[in-house]
DNA sequence: TTATTACATTGTAATCTTTATAATTAGTTT
DNA sequence: AAACTAATTATAAAGATTACAATGTAATAA
């Protein structure tokens, strides 16, 4: 376990010098409180919403508005780095945006776990066809019961 | 357009009876204002919102309160009448719910539109296998140019 | 029919998430 | 270092939904 946390910092290592790069190149600049939040979400395994990052970094930033967090979510999915997961009642969760893939969500515990799928082309084509509509993109989420809950009975 | 409108009137006069059977059926009672909501959502084409319903219905019932369309939204939901449509930052919308089917959306207008496919079973299941979810069930929808937003540029 | 009971509606307050605003602070460029 | 501009902060405001207590009404029993 710990063996697998070091290999993933150095992964993520490189994707946040990867991720600074492209806030430079877009004219944006780099606050401590922006760089901790974009270091937050690429190591995040969870799909936070903007109040687990408020919270996860008010030890670092005791006066960090919540306002910054929603602020640097905005121009992070304003250039492509992250992607926002809405859902029914519940806040809002942002993905740090690897590659495209789905997600597969437990309706017990609100677990959401990444899951990697062949793009529904077809189903973008008739769509097209069928309602005239000009296809930009779709959504998919599959609800169910994870393993750890199911366990739980 | 007129004769259009009387047939679906004819089409929706059978709809709500047997809602109604459903409604006693599963024990609850049948209050003005409940059947005018339930009677909006099935002649409505337009996915509405509470508000969109509270708005219809202040004419005839001058002093229902919104939270009455909230309740009897739940209560339409919880015995599967009615299905909530949820999306980022906006409000719910409802869809009477007759047989499975998906949306397409306009990004431009906020048009929803029904769009009928064959359900997705087997991302399901390769969904099943891969996490070892117990998967109950998905939701799709795809997003686009509706083709009179397409017109006005 | 009348009384009883449980459910539904109403009006309002509260909650929760997100955005707007204005003042202050801090990166960046010259 | 000075000037310029963007970012942060604190707080207020907005908008959707829910909670609550009082009142009203449909269903059922007496
Ligand atoms: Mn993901
Ligand atoms: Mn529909
Ligand atoms: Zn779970
Ligand atoms: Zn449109």
């Amino acid at each position: 376990m710990h063996e697998h946390h070091d290999h993933e910092h150095d992964h993520t290592h490189d994707e946040i010098k990867e991720a600074v790069e492209h806030l430079k190149s877009s004219g944006v600049r780099i606050t401590p409180q922006r760089h901790a939040v974009l270091e937050y979400l690429i190591e995040a395994e969870i799909h936070p919403t903007a109040d687990d990052i408020y919270k996860a970094l008010e030890g670092k930033f005791p006066n960090m508005s919540v306002a910054t967090v929603y602020n640097n979510l905005r121009v992070f999915k304003d250039i492509g780095l992250v992607k926002e997961l809405t859902y029914g009642d519940a806040s809002s969760r942002f993905d740090y945006n690897t590659t495209k893939h789905y997600h597969v969500i437990c309706e017990s515990c609100g677990k959401i776990v990444d899951f990697h799928y062949p793009s529904l082309d077809e189903v973008e084509a008739l769509a097209e066809t069928v309602t005239g509509f000009e296809v930009s993109h779709h959504r998919m989420e599959i609800y169910g019961t994870c393993p750890d809950c199911k366990e739980k009975h």
